[in-house]
DNA sequence: ACCGGCATGTAACGGGTTACATGATTTT
DNA sequence: AAAATCATGTAACCCGTTACATGCCGGT
């Protein structure tokens, strides 16, 4: 699903600018099963604007730069139901991290530990992220695909915890206490 | 990580061609993780024994096309290597499905549920699939991989067993109901 | 005075996907 | 006889990332 479709997705939910939009990627309930960046939203509101499906609105504000605040149109609602009514791709996943892991016999002891509790802790924080803006104000929907996030976060916590002596079998096998320090 | 590290990489796993290094990508514990199509991986061979990364060995066998099979060189490795030695990008993930779940709302009713039991079934036979492959015999830090595979796809199947009343609130959606089955 | 956040955009580049092209063998 | 599998490859296209460019505001 290509960024265009994306936006058009998200001002589904309420006008928005093309700033707040990448917000929304970066920290929202997007972040965990998608993302972009200025370079592709940009464009692809300009794209949206030229064909109709998004209005757009110029808001200067004193002080601030101009805000361009975009919104949907019936066109564009229309155009994104058909988008979702088609059969939806399968997910693609690129995990550098996990390939690094997997070759894990070829990489420098200490990279290998610093990768790893990288991830770990980033798998943390972003299980703990979702769980903050959870308080059921949300319609359910939404709550399912940010709890499926957590969800993931939280098993990949877990199964790292479990499982990191696969990985660092050299040193004594109390692995918990050894990777706290650093 | 482009394709053609990833060549490299499988290519230190044991010489290959083009076709069984996709039926990896496919099969493979690196399936859950990445994905490459015919369209990027002969190119990618081809430029890496340009470049003297890989050899390549052309075996003509009666009856079918001939062979090429590719095989890591020392300057290969270490190039691999290297680039093992960087640090990993961040996870990318892109779902399409979990975005039209989002969307649930503006979806017709037989489509949502036709997408969401399709990628139940997905996520079950993938989990199977991993544990098919498991027995033992394999280098632990593949363990660990193919493991994470396995436990990141039960918890989705675990997640949307237990969640699926968030989408489908019309027929049943009492609290009782959520609260006494499974 | 400087940095981080707010705010928008463009252009080049890179790289993966898709579609096309070919052709023999094995299975149904 | 048709379809699936084996087997390789090219070229166009799409589209996202990266780098660049600009400028004001508020806090330290």
């Amino acid at each position: 699903m290509d960024v265009r479709t994306l936006c058009l997705g998200i001002l589904t939910l309420g006008d928005s600018s093309g700033y707040d939009i990448r917000k929304q990627f970066e920290e929202g309930p997007f972040a965990y099963f998608h993302h972009a960046g200025f370079g592709s939203i940009y464009p692809a509101l300009k794209a949206l604007n030229r064909e109709g499906l998004v209005d757009c609105f110029e808001m200067s504000q004193r002080g601030r730069p101009g805000k361009k605040v975009y919104s949907i149109t019936a066109k564009g609602l229309e155009a994104f139901r058909n988008r979702l009514a088609k059969k939806p791709a399968r997910d693609k996943n690129r995990s550098e991290i996990m390939v690094m892991l997997f070759f894990a016999h070829l990489l420098d002891e200490d990279h290998l530990r610093e990768v790893f509790e990288g991830y770990l802790g980033g798998c943390r924080k972003a299980a703990e992220h979702i769980k903050s803006l959870d308080p059921a104000g949300i319609p359910p929907n939404c709550q399912f695909t940010s709890g499926f996030g957590q969800a993931l976060y939280e098993a990949a916590v877990r199964y790292m915890e479990d499982n990191r002596h696969l990985l660092f079998d050299k040193e004594g096998n109390d692995q918990r206490k050894a990777g706290m320090e650093r």
